[in-house]
DNA sequence: ATAATAGTGTCTTTCAGACAGTATAGT
DNA sequence: ACTATACTGTCTGAAAGACACTATTAT
């Protein structure tokens, strides 16, 4: 269509193509950043009690500078050849050996400074997946992988009104524990009045050990989740094939950090959810129904 | 911190940084495009009727190749020490001279062939304006930047179900016109039945005389201008500073593209907005009252 | 029997949708 | 008087939140 279209050099598209010399500007390095999030069990003492929930995120311990020791996302540089997505996908593979999870697109961070070696943007995803299906490769292998406990909560709120101006400062902590290694960051968020609409600034106030900006690419991750769990049917990716209406709620809890009542909780799903002739036998109580995903109606 | 920490080369962070080689690999160009939503009205004959009103969206004509002639975005490079909102605001001011408008985020392009002349990876973002603050700048400008009205629609639609899988293929129109130019892309949308959640896929099937893939660049934007208008204050940035409720409904409605009702919609964002003591004396029925934007309580 | 969980019924409040009604400037 | 819009009141049904109640297994 354009074949025949000469611009004001007189060239057509096809000749304008062939003179083309990409390496005239400079260029930044592109990265995808991972954040995979998986729920697990945590073993309580009592044979009675129900095992409670935790969400985990896997972190990779970087060997090599920047950042050398910390603890940072799994991630990589994008090839030339494959878009963003194939690149996340690869990385995901990587570092977990599982496919077919969920993804999405969080965010592209590009601050010109935000890695000490060079230009370096980087498009961060989010990834959810049934921890029953993990490869032990990234939990066990050695310490320089492990899937980290996150929880992420605002500890100090004040609001400022000064006439017809508001301000509202909100700090939160992002805790991240393995073991008997904790990272603990606090993030700073401000409300910026500046046009007709408010703004949402976020700041890293304290990365706790935690490399790059990766903090707050994490927070940034974990309000998406929460936002979207209410939503869509996300939380469904990380549950296994069967399970209980009670490890469901548990895995809604766990990530929206609050307590939810079992009967409303029940009546919201209900048609999300496909009874199944199943029973967990658990122990010192009644058996629970098992149910499976069901979209839709 | 890690000033004293040697890598496996033997190498502190600093050494590291003094030797390394950014122009190892390859790098994509990255660059910013932008969406520019306003809203306008459209004169009608009758002097008692109100004006409607219409979703306008910026487009420049392509003067070099590739795509030549054809309706893109505006956009650019992002510069090596500019940060990707930085480049967006300075892409903002250079195509319509304001400044303090609302700009989000929307999503990374990273198809590696989405450009023929090198990899381009492209972030684009959303922004709103009010057209009563304006420069006539983009709107007249001979003919290389104008503002487009905008409709975008489902038009067909089909769902299978196959025993367990279901599949859902729906088409969608964009169209863009300005005097006697029409652009009309068809887009596809696929959910795809893989893992345990269904993931929507959308195509371009045919850009319609919209340069790149910015024809989908677009629908993404509508969709989400869409979804944020509902549990957002952002119509508000589309508002001149006083406004009639009408006006506000109208807004809703054109980026809706659907018509609400006058009371319920009153009762929904009445404690958004703040009565003033002014009127608009419009033609041939009852006066308004003028409303201002009043974020939050 | 008891501990601990599984699972249900229902009241209240809130809110979205629908619709009918009254009010008022400008020609 | 009439037209076109401004603005309000209220009914309905759906959904969210709160809470009390019954049911069932392993030890």
């Amino acid at each position: 269509m354009n074949d025949k279209v000469r611009d004001r050099m007189g060239l057509t598209e096809e000749e304008f193509l062939a003179q083309y010399d990409p390496g005239k500007y400079e260029r930044p390095s592109v990265t995808v950043d991972m954040l995979i999030f998986t729920v697990t069990d945590v073993e309580s003492g009592n044979y009675r009690k129900l095992p409670e929930k935790a969400l985990k995120l896997l972190m990779i311990k970087r060997a090599e500078h920047p950042c050398i020791g910390q603890w940072a996302l799994p991630g990589g540089f994008v090839k030339m050849d494959e878009s963003l997505e194939e690149a996340a996908y690869r990385e995901l593979k990587e570092e977990t050996g599982i496919e077919n999870v969920y993804l999405e697109q969080l965010y592209t961070w590009g601050d010109p400074r935000r890695d000490p070696r060079t230009r370096v943007i980087s498009t961060s995803y989010l990834s959810l997946a049934d921890s029953s299906g993990l490869n032990i490769k990234a939990s066990d292998d050695a310490d320089d992988a492990c899937w980290f406990t996150v929880t992420y909560r605002v500890f100090r709120e004040q609001k400022t009104v000064d006439g017809e101006n508001r301000a509202i400062e909100r700090f939160s902590r992002l805790t991240l524990r393995h073991g008997n290694e904790t990272l603990s960051a606090v993030l700073r968020h401000t409300l910026i009045s500046e046009g007709k609409l408010g703004r949402w600034e976020t700041s890293i106030e304290d990365p706790g050990g935690i490399a790059f900006d990766h903090a707050r690419i994490i927070a940034y991750g974990i309000e998406r989740l929460r936002n979207k769990v209410e939503y869509t049917d996300i939380a469904f990716s990380l549950m296994p094939q069967y399970f209980t209406l009670t490890e469901l709620q548990q895995v809604y809890e766990v990530i929206l950090d609050k307590e939810l009542l079992k009967a409303n909780f029940r009546r919201k799903i209900a048609n999300r959810v496909k009874e199944t002739n199943r029973y967990k036998t658990a122990a010192g109580h009644r058996p629970s129904k098992l149910y499976t995903y069901c979209p839709e109606f």
